[in-house]
DNA sequence: TTCCAGCGCG
DNA sequence: CGCGCCGGAA
């Protein structure tokens, strides 16, 4: 069953940039990117992100004000910090045995560094993964694991399988079946993830009058540290 | 409306 | 373990 993925996967392998390279950093940078986020969406952001600061020395440098910026519209800017204060850790100390005492690593992503960058026999299960794995019955091995995201992303949608084009379709107990849908959600526009959004913009673009920017908004962004507020003005941190 | 290579907190 | 976190595009 393995092998069929895998000649499957020889012909329809996504080519995206973080799979030609095994650098620790930049693998680490596309997969926090890739947390809750499209494919599509991270690619160019990723390779803006690297040419700017290539290393974790460089991130490491930066300040928190500029990383923010370089992440906007990526959206859970949260990620953006923990990206840095990462890059620091590990420029000051060095990668730890345990990746997960990274701010911002957790289980999945851990796992993908040691695989895809250290080469190690681990397998990381993101949602695509374990979907395939609950839906065949099959174990696959860490040699899988790209396929294993690839079908999971392209075939084996949650909602809509796309059954006939899957190599492993023949001997797949769920084969045709659907999962059940996720979480509601309300809508974007006028919605307060669009002013919080536009605010962080606003602040991002330079020091605003607190007067100048919905208090709610600047609010959220404060409790995230992604704003400072002082002397009536709101500005990203030092 | 629903999707999206999770994480961290209670 | 359940839940909130982000933003936009399809």
């Amino acid at each position: 069953m393995e092998s069929l993925l895998l000649i499957w996967y020889g012909r329809s392998s996504r080519d995206l940039p973080w799979r030609r390279t095994k650098d620790p950093y930049a693998i680490l940078v596309s997969e926090v990117m890739l947390q809750q986020t499209q494919v599509d969406r991270v690619v160019p952001r990723y390779l803006a992100w690297l040419e700017r600061w290539p290393t974790c020395e460089a991130l490491a440098a930066a300040s928190p004000a500029e990383v923010i910026r370089e992440w906007q519209g990526l959206g859970y800017n949260r990620r953006a910090l923990a990206l840095h204060r990462a890059a620091q850790a590990i420029a000051a100390d060095g990668w730890p045995d345990d990746l997960t005492e990274l701010p911002g690593v957790g289980p999945y992503t851990a796992a993908a560094i040691r695989s895809f960058a250290l080469g190690e026999d681990v397998l990381p299960r993101d949602v695509n993964v374990e979907r395939v794995l609950r839906r065949t019955g099959h174990r696959f091995g860490s040699a899988a694991a790209q396929a294993l995201m690839d079908l999971g992303a392209t075939i084996c949608l949650a909602r809509v399988p796309r059954c006939a084009r899957c190599p492993l379709a023949d001997r797949c107990p769920s084969r045709g079946t659907r999962d059940e849908p996720a979480r509601k959600q309300g809508r974007f526009e006028g919605s307060f993830r669009q002013r919080r959004a536009a605010a962080l913009r606003a602040v991002a673009s330079a020091p605003r009058s607190l007067a100048d920017i919905d208090p709610e908004a600047v609010a959220a962004l404060a409790r995230d540290g992604l704003v400072v507020v002082d002397g009536g003005l709101v500005r990203l941190p030092a």
